[in-house]
DNA sequence: AATATGATAGTCT
DNA sequence: GACTATCATATTG
């Protein structure tokens, strides 16, 4: 399917349901792994074109500190949702990986928004599509995700990963947002799509 | 197009 | 008391 941007475009149908197996993985193969499956809330949702990987040797992760009462859920077995607030003001969705003990988790930055655009249009204020969850934030507020679902599973009931339906090209370079470990690329995104919240460069 | 700024509240030092 | 894994708007070039 083509977009009206013209961009990279999902199809319109579902690979496999991804298990915690998927997640129970180094994070350093989880992160870039998710970029081209498919995150359902509650069946709104879309491809995932922008993701972060933060681990617990990393000081700009929450789990640096250790399994402080914010990070603990990072801490956790994988396949869960961390969801904490940001700024104040925005939420932001995480899914935990590697094993249980280990403070590892991939931050959800931007989505193609493919099912539920009306409940994302309606959630988001009938902002221009390509910003409907373009940012972690944006993304939270367009799936209606919010602090009561952090802990949850991510991998079947309200919260659903899918696997890639088909070959992705996946670009690497500096996170966003953050004040250390600036330089290292653990920041994942699906080659020229739209929907990504800033682009990679060339 | 690039950069600046304010909103706003939880977490950690 | 300082610092955010942000976003929207405003300002400047």
């Amino acid at each position: 399917m083509v977009s009206a941007l013209g961009a990279v475009s999902a199809p319109p149908r579902l690979g496999p349901p991804l298990g915690a197996d998927f997640f129970a993985r180094p994070v350093a193969e989880v992160a870039p792994d998710l970029v081209g499956c498919t995150l359902l809330v509650g069946g709104v949702g879309g491809v995932v074109v922008e993701a972060e990987r933060y681990q617990e040797d990393d000081p700009a992760s929450h789990s640096f500190r250790g399994p402080t009462p914010r990070a603990a859920v990072m801490f956790g077995p994988p396949g869960r949702v961390y969801v904490y607030r940001s700024h104040g003001i925005h939420w932001c969705m995480n899914l935990v990986c590697e094993a249980e003990g280990r403070g590892a988790a991939v931050l959800v930055r931007a989505l193609e928004p493919v099912w539920g655009l009306a409940a994302m249009r309606e959630r988001r204020g009938g902002c221009p599509d390509r910003l409907l969850c373009a940012g972690p934030g944006r993304l939270c507020q367009a799936l209606g995700v919010d602090g009561a679902l952090n802990g949850a599973l991510a991998v079947g009931g309200r919260v659903a990963v899918h696997g890639r339906t088909g070959p992705v090209d996946v670009r690497a370079g500096p996170r966003i947002g953050i004040t250390r470990a600036v330089d290292e690329p653990w920041r994942f995104g699906l080659a020229g799509s739209g929907f990504l919240s800033r682009p990679f460069p060339r």
